[in-house]
RNA sequence: GGUCCUGUGGUGUAGCGGUUAACAUGCCAGUCUGUCACACUGGAGAUCGCGGGUUCGAUUCCCGUCAGGACCGCCA
């Protein structure tokens, strides 16, 4: 080794021992006759000291940010100490210096406070992550991980691996597809999820499984999402919803005490979708503060305001959120501001109301019989300096436009705190979602949710009014993880298929392995998987998930480091049997 | 597919229809024995993303394009 300690270890206990140390040149300090150099390595920082004694300063002349080094010295005592670093007691008066590696100058300052443009940084991607900033994540997120495994280990589930060439099937995500060179114009698919080849290794007895998986989902992406990410894989048979649930509190437990010394009460509280949506007009609602929708329809039922009345007529609703003293901090321009923020999910307006003196008063008022300003103010419960906003539109646009404004309000009012973690369960999801555009039934969670047992005959008279056994695990208002008890039966799966559209052919061409397998004796089973990323994100405070993946790919899923995706040559198509096409052909 | 924001020395920003293109940091040279964002002095470093247009003149205004970012659609 060329080391004998790691840079976050020397104290003053170690004065005077002889000590070798690694690492890279984090910053030259050069006053003259005495020159400090702080060394960078995984661990932290430790002050070096070179004095003008032997010609080792010397030596320092040509040391630069990033040269990578190795000295031997003796620990010493600082005569002005850093009480911000660790080491800060300690110095390391220098004896011998090894030069392993020079470096040009970085495009970019190796430091926390790096001003560098994400560009920058993900082109030089290894300087990046020289940063303790992004250090520090990846360390979280290996806790995590391990502490995960440490869990799942000790309750006996499997750790497996799946096949990431594998076949592509019809709903979900669009896929990553592989072509075949032994199957000319055939192809694999990247998996979206291990799904089906857990529940096969259900059926093959495995009792319980588990998998840190990638997944690869070719969609649009967002500051929380990248075309292939990792989940925290769970499955289990001869289990119940409640089992499933049990395990995933506990081990959300234990990694919420090894990460951030939380202890989370379990269990977790349980919340219908269907008062999600009510309430919170989302289905991961964020539970740190209440402001919940009110639903105003009953109000205006009989109203002469014509956006109302017709928003009414057609099948939509009217709902309100009511934010308690907001009065005096939404200002017309404010107001102003939040419409056509509401604009985006397609809301046509935003109408509010404030209440003053005992008084209601507003834009739309004017339009309002007194009746109905007396129902809306006891509806709302208004108080003096409160402020409610009201949206009319079909039911999904209503609920969508008041759930982000109740986000968005409360981030700027400050109503909740980073630190709180209010994990809890959206349970009872629907088996499906009715498109008026495709005129078609989609699976709300996937197409192998199984349906509560008294909904069974649902799926064929009434498939908008199945409930499945399906589960989200919510936290400060994003998707943590979502999982569901899985079909068992050959009768309900091919139901299930049925609603979806598919026909007896295209079920057997597309699922027919599965639907094979579930003939030969399946145990009922479930699972649940997580998003990993996502959940160091919260655990680490980061609002992009580009900082908690070492080598992540931009917003156009272009990877700026190896400059993925590239053109590859004649002859590779050629054997793979392709055509290359030109973007206008 | 759509909307919006950004693109100026190595890095990050400022700026403006005519400038010697400014500032910080980094870089180079020098002084300095207690720094830790060391300090001080001096210096080098920019076809203002790319293409076209308007104009006597464009880094600045307009159009297109490319790249990065945010959001909507999309993501079972």
């Amino acid at each position: 080794m060329i080391y004998t300690h790691n840079n976050n270890e020397l104290t003053i206990e170690n004065l005077g021992e002889t000590v070798k140390l690694k690492g890279f040149v984090a910053k030259k300090r050069d006053l003259g006759n005495l020159v400090f150099i702080d060394l960078r390595d995984q661990e932290g920082i430790t002050q070096l000291a070179f004095y003008n004694e032997n010609q080792l300063k010397e030596e320092t002349l040509s040391i630069k940010n990033e040269y990578v080094i190795a000295i031997e010295g003796v620990v010493a005592e600082r005569s002005s100490k850093n009480p911000n670093m660790t080491t800060g007691d300690i110095e390391i008066d220098v004896k011998k210096l090894d030069v392993l590696s020079t470096a040009k100058q970085p495009p970019m300052m190796v430091q926390d406070d790096t001003d560098a443009l994400e560009d920058t940084r993900l082109k030089y991607r290894y300087l990046d992550l020289r940063r303790p900033y992004l250090k520090n994540i990846m360390k979280t997120r290996h806790l995590i991980t391990k502490t995960v495994r440490d869990f799942l280990n000790e309750e006996d589930f499997l750790d497996f691996e799946t096949p990431m060439l594998t076949k592509s099937t019809p709903e979900g995500a669009r896929d990553y597809i592989v072509p075949s060179r032994n199957h000319k114009g055939n192809f694999y698919a990247l998996p979206q999820s291990p799904q089906l080849f857990k529940q096969l290794l259900m059926i093959s007895g495995f009792e319980r499984y588990y998998q840190i998986a990638k997944c690869f989902r070719d969609e649009d992406l967002r500051s929380d999402r990248q075309p292939e990410f990792t989940q925290i894989d769970i499955e289990m048979s001869f289990v119940e919803q409640d089992d499933v649930l049990d395990v995933s509190e506990r081990m959300i437990k234990r990694v919420m005490k090894a990460v951030k010394g939380i202890d989370v009460k379990t269990p977790f509280p349980r919340m219908t979708y269907a008062e999600a949506m009510r309430k919170y007009g989302t289905d991961k609602p964020d539970t740190r503060f209440e402001m919940f929708l009110t639903n105003l329809d009953e109000v205006f039922t009989d109203t002469e305001f014509k956006v109302f009345a017709s928003t009414l007529k057609n099948g939509g609703s009217i709902q309100a959120i009511n934010v308690e003293g907001g009065a005096t901090t939404y200002s017309r321009k404010k107001i102003d501001a939040l419409t056509n923020e509401v604009k985006k999910y397609g809301a046509k307006g935003l109408a509010w109301v404030k209440k003053d003196d005992g008084e209601l008063s507003g834009p739309t008022i004017k339009f309002f019989s007194d009746n109905e300003i007396q129902a809306l103010d006891t509806t709302l419960n208004m108080q003096n300096g409160d402020i409610a906003f009201i949206v009319a539109d079909r039911l999904k646009v209503t609920r969508s436009a008041l759930a982000f404004l109740r986000n968005h309000i409360a981030k700027a009012l400050n109503l909740y705190d980073d630190n709180t973690f209010d994990f809890h369960w959206v349970v009872d999801w629907p088996m499906f979602e009715y498109d008026a555009e495709d005129e078609r039934f989609y699976a709300l969670h996937h197409p192998f949710t199984r349906a509560h047992d008294a909904h069974k005959d649902r799926l064929k008279d009434a498939p908008d009014k199945a409930l499945a056994y399906g589960y989200d695990l919510v936290v400060q208002g994003q998707e943590l993880g979502g999982g569901s008890l899985r079909i068992h039966d050959l009768a309900m799966q091919s139901d299930v298929f049925s609603v979806l559209g598919m026909d007896e052919a295209s079920q057997q061409s597309q699922f027919g392995f599965l639907l094979d397998a579930l003939q030969y004796g399946t145990p009922p089973h479930g699972g649940i998987a997580f998003g990993l990323d996502r959940l160091v994100m919260i655990l680490t405070g980061t609002k992009n998930i580009r900082d908690v993946i070492a080598f992540p790919k931009t917003a156009s899923a272009h990877c700026l480091l190896t400059e993925a995706p590239s053109p590859v040559s004649n002859a590779q198509l050629e054997e793979l049997g392709l055509i290359k096409k030109t973007r206008d052909e």
